[in-house]
Order: structure tokens, then C-alpha cells, then sequence
DNA sequence: TGTTAGCACTCGTTCTTCCTGAGTGCTAAT
DNA sequence: ATTAGCACTCAGGAAGAACGAGTGCTAACA
């Protein structure tokens, strides 16, 4: 890959150096300086002339310095030209594999189950922070609705989606409305919502439905409003975190300040809208300031989605610094997508 | 107060002392010097009267030095006694008072929703963590069981209990049942479990109820062993975090290596059962390394419970550092129970 | 006898100063 | 084109000085 012409105004030498000194940098989290990278049984070529390269590498922007002596460090634009076109994915050991492999055996049944240890192995097996992004509510259909009388006042109205998902919320009950009321009402939607997207239930229950419980139920009025409230879905993702404290450890955020600021947007809505603003197929790399998002320009991020029958589920990330382990990353959350991915269609065979 | 004999080794003037540096300290997190007490309109005497006096009380144990020549420190025993003895309730400015009724005046329906909200508020107002365990899952009773069918090999059963907390899992039906078959259980296990604990429901389900589902129903065992494994219910109790990150922002926790072993300690089961332990009524304070629990030896816990009608419901907890605002923390924990009490009891009402 | 002024002492904090070492760029020789 | 050599830079650590907030103790005082 080195050998062809990739980029019209770096030399191959150039492009090894590059490689080397981003490698080095992400596991020593130093400046990388000539002599250290010359000490390599690879590079036969002195300091002297790494020097000179590194120096031209620098003036077209893929390092940086710290200080006026430093060694150098790579820039956005270096970690950006490393991840397209010097990166060869990580392998991981056959520990590892089995590892992960065995984590997904254990329990197959649950899509939220899966999704949250899809999101802890991510962590673990990275050192980062892993945040996935569950299927969206609004896009799953109503499979069942059903209401089940609390006590005189109150009852939970409950939504299966066909995912299996259970939404559920207590509802006051008029005194108007009657047990028989109940029935005929929930009869009344289980008919007309059967496998209408969430999103569509209100749209649906106003423009259709309206008419028909005006003809058979009473106390129309107060129904509707009731009704209303309560398939109003408010909460749009079902989000899953793990290994948010993993940032305490790198070199990075030791200090404190840069902690509070982090953690505080890593819960925060807006990371969730930029994950949620991601292209929605493939994996794809945002590093530093590529994040539009204020409190991250030291990190990167790294996603890709989940399907299931071909159909985009959700959406898997993982956040480290800048300074990341792309290679074993990238393996790490594709192998994990495509394990999610296969697990969900696993299930979904067996509808069938 | 002050004038009564609580101790018989410390005369008045050194409970005021210990009052005075106890007070200061919380607010400053440094070492209270006499010169900065003898500075204070209220205090007559001089900066070398306090330090005999101060010397004193270190000798009984109530104040430490950090060294050799340093202002003094609470020691734990001096908490204790100021939590004990010198303690009066913070008094909330109207604003806040009249900030907390508001954010309970928005929705009372849900128990969940007003807990969460509870602990917000707790975190908010005292710039600490709160902790809520909700109401013990296994403690409440079945109101309504249903399976609702997802495809030819999946059902997701669904529990909703007397609070409206709805439990769901997806199972796995097996082909030799069919939705007649499920509708028979299902009918079967409201009939027979109705307003029966959850923690009762596997050891009822087999001791009573599989001789009716062997007369009535098909594959009789398969059955059996669906149904046992998902009435188990795994977790035991909900658990609200509210501020985790507040504890950052502590001065005692500025050091990256004494917030991940803290929030590590924060997240882990071991706090949970700690919070357990706690005498289940009235106000309870555990101070440093009251806590039995390693990794919080420097944080104090703060608990109460809240209910309804009179049956304990859950626990509310604050956690911050030893050189906590107690005054301000215990008449907030008071209050928020008692409002999260009241609301829960008034939805109670509705009920007969 | 309890209180206080005075004083010597302690020790953490902060500010300098100095030194070291890892790094650089440039120049001249190979 | 490469490299050895050299002067230069700069972060970081060590050593020391000065500071100041605190102490305990002693002696004087009301």
C-alpha cells in the first residue's frame, strides 16, 4: 500500500514516518522526538535525516509541535490522512475473539440485553467510551395496546412494539369512563393501529379513529384527551453508556478541569443530536474539531450503525481522545456491529 | 441550647467553638486558624484564649491538625458530636422553597417520574450526589399479567403490578403451544396470582398452580419451565443516581486519583447494599469511616426513607464529602421525603 | 485564676534560580 | 542525498530563600 502514490507530495519515507510516529504517539501519549523513532531496528536511516523529514511533514501540517523543541506530535491533519489511507485494522488475539465471542452466547433473547452488552464489551475491550444508540422508538410499530385498571383512578397504558419493545405510562381515568368503556376502546385501537409506526399514532388516532370512538364510546371528548397525552412518545432514543469513567484515566483529562466539562457533555443532549446527525451507514471517524460540538475538540469519535432485516436499528460509538487506537477501534466496533447486527437477524429469522 | 450541660467535659464556650470552626471549615475546606475565629463580630475573647481552647478540644479528640503548625480540622468524632448535639436545621430562602413545590407540581402521576424527580432536586439544591432506591420490586403485588405474541417464536410477557411499575421480558415460545394455549396460562395465572407478591409468584406458581395448568393446558412442562424462568425477577431494586458529577467539584477531590476509585465506588453494587443496610425509618448519618464500605472513607451518607401508607417504600440518600453542609443536607433530605411521601400518599388516596 | 500579649518556632506554599536532558535547526563534510 | 556536529530552546525537576499562617509556651495583667 506504501509503494503507491497515494498522496502527490509525500514520499513513501515520508508516509512510514508518519505511520511510525502516529503508532508511537498513541501509545506513549509523548511528543515523539528523531532520535526515538531512529532507535527502531526498521529505520535504517539516521536522526539527522528524520529530522528533516519530520520538518517537512510539519510544514505541510500533518505535526505539530508542542513547544519550539519538542518532538513532534501529529495534527488533525495527520490523524486525519493516517485514518484514510495508513491504517491497516488491528487483529486481535485469539484470547480476545473468544472473549467477545463467548460474551454473545450467553444470552441472545433480549434486543435491549444485547445492545447493553454490546456496549460494555465495547468499552472494555477499548478503554473508552462506548455510547449506543438503541432502535428508534418512533420508527417501531404498535404491535399490542393494552390498559390495565390500577384503581379507580388510574390505569398503566401499555404499547408493545414489534421489536418487543414495552413502552408503558399510568393515565388518570375519568369517573365518566368505565371498565366496558376500557375494552371497547383499547379493542377499538388494537384494530385500527395494528402496525402503525409510533411516530404515526397520534396523526392516525385523530384523522381515523376519532370518528369511530365518537360513534361507540362515551364521554368522547375527555377520551380523545386522554388519548392524546398518552401516545404522545416523548423520549425518542433509548441511549446506553459504558465506560464513562474510562476518560478519568487517560493522560489527557487528568486535569480536572477538562474532566467536568467532558463528562458533562458526554450525558449531554446535544452528543446524543451529533451521533444521531452521523451518516447513517458504514463507519465513519470524527476527529477533534471535525466534532462541531463544543467540550470534545480533544476527542474523537467513532461510529457505525446496526441493522436489522437491512433496516438502520441504531447507531454504535465509541468516544476516546484524539490520541486513539484507530486500528484496534475500527476492528473492535465494526466486529462488535456486525455481531450485534447478525444476533438481532438471528431473531428476526425465526419470525418467519 | 448551648447552655444546657450535653457533655460534662465541654463547657459552653468550647461548644461554641467547636460550632464556629465546624461551621467554618464547611464552607472554607481549609484548616480554621484562631486568628480567623477571633476576627468574628460574635467572638469577645482573643486568638490565644481559642488556642487553648482549641488545644483542648484536641486533646479530647474532637479536632486534628493536618500538621504540625496548621489551623485545625473536624475530626470524625467532632462531626459526630456537632451532628449530634450542635446542629440546628438550615432555614431554605422562600425562592428555593418555592422552586421545590414547583418541580413537584408538575406531574404527580407517575412513581417513577416524581423519584427521579426527587433526586434531582436533592442533587441540585445540595450540589452533592443523591441516591434513591426505589420501591422494592419484589414487594409489590400483581395487578395484571399478559403475554402479547411478537412472531411464531416470541412472546413478551408483561407484569404490571398494584404502583403501575410494569415488568416486561421477551420468552420464547415453544411451536407445541399455541395463542389459545397462552391465552388458557395467562387466564390461569391472573385468576390464581392476583395481588400476590412478586417474590411470591415462582414458589406460588409451583405449588399451586401447576396442577391446574397440567389438567388444562398442553406440553404442560415446557410450559412450567417458560413461566419459572421468567418470573424470576432478577433485579431487585431500581436505582436513581442524581449528581454523580457534583462530587468533582468537591476541593477534597481534585485529585484524578481519588475520583475513580470514588466514582467507581458510586456506581458499584456495594453502595447499594450499603444504602440497604440503613435503619429503615427516621434520618440516619454515617460519617467517614462510619461507612463500613472501602473507597468512601472521606464521604458522608445521609439517609431516610419515604412510604406509603405507613409500608416502607424505598430510601433517599445524599452522598458528599465528610465536610458536608449537614444543617442544609438534613433539611432538604426531610423535606423531599416528606413531599415525595405526600405525593405518592396522594395518589394512594385516589384509590379506595 | 482566667485571659491575653509577645515571641520563638514549625511547616506548607510560592517564587526564584539553576541544571539537566531531550529535543530542535542549521551548516559543513561525506 | 545523507549525516555528524554544534549551538540553541525549553519543559521539568531540584534546591533554596522568603513568606505567612499557624502553633505552643511564658509571663504579665485584671
Amino acid at each position: 500500500m506504501l509503494t503507491e502514490v497515494i498522496h502527490e507530495m509525500l514520499t513513501d519515507r515520508q508516509l512510514f514516518l508518519l505511520q511510525l510516529l502516529v503508532n508511537d504517539y498513541v501509545v506513549s501519549a509523548e511528543p515523539v522526538g528523531s532520535r526515538s523513532i531512529a532507535k527502531r531496528e526498521d529505520v535504517t536511516f539516521s536522526p539527522a535525516t528524520i529530522r528533516n523529514e519530520l520538518a517537512d511533514l510539519e510544514e505541510m501540517g500533518y505535526l505539530e509541535k508542542t513547544h519550539l523543541s519538542s518532538g513532534r506530535v501529529p495534527s488533525e491533519k495527520g490523524y486525519r490522512f493516517y485514518v484514510d489511507h495508513l491504517l491497516s485494522p488491528a487483529l486481535l488475539s485469539d484470547d480476545e475473539l473468544g472473549n467477545i465471542r463467548h460474551a454473545y452466547h450467553e444470552r441472545l433473547s433480549e434486543t435491549e440485553e444485547l445492545i447493553r452488552v454490546t456496549a460494555k464489551i465495547l468499552s472494555e475491550f477499548t478503554n473508552y467510551t462506548a455510547i449506543m444508540l438503541g432502535p428508534e422508538l418512533l420508527e417501531m410499530k404498535l404491535k399490542h395496546i393494552q390498559m390495565v385498571k390500577l384503581n379507580q383512578n388510574q390505569a398503566v397504558l401499555i404499547i408493545v412494539t414489534d421489536t418487543g419493545h414495552v413502552e408503558n405510562r399510568v393515565v388518570a381515568i375519568p369517573k365518566s369512563i368505565n371498565a366496558d368503556d376500557i375494552e371497547k376502546i383499547v379493542n377499538i385501537l388494537n384494530d385500527k393501529l395494528n402496525m402503525v409506526p409510533l411516530y404515526q399514532l397520534q396523526s392516525r388516532l385523530n384523522a381515523e379513529i376519532s370518528g369511530v370512538l365518537r360513534e361507540h364510546v362515551r364521554d368522547y371528548k375527555r377520551v380523545m384527551t386522554l388519548l392524546n397525552n398518552s401516545l404522545t412518545i416523548s423520549d425518542p432514543e433509548q441511549i446506553f453508556y459504558s465506560g464513562k469513567n474510562n476518560m478519568l484515566a487517560q493522560p489527557e483529562f487528568q486535569d480536572v478541569d477538562k474532566i467536568i466539562p467532558l463528562l458533562d457533555v458526554l450525558e449531554g443532549k446535544e452528543l446524543i443530536r451529533e451521533l444521531m446527525s452521523m451518516p447513517s451507514n458504514g463507519l465513519h471517524i470524527r476527529i477533534g474539531r471535525e466534532n462541531k460540538l463544543n467540550g470534545i475538540e480533544d476527542c474523537s469519535l467513532i461510529t457505525t450503525t446496526y441493522s436489522v432485516g437491512g433496516e438502520h436499528l441504531g447507531t454504535v460509538a465509541v468516544i476516546g481522545p484524539k490520541r486513539m487506537a484507530y486500528p484496534r477501534v475500527i476492528t473492535l466496533i465494526d466486529m462488535v456491529s456486525k455481531l450485534l447486527t447478525e444476533n438481532l437477524n438471528k431473531q428476526e429469522r425465526h419470525d418467519r
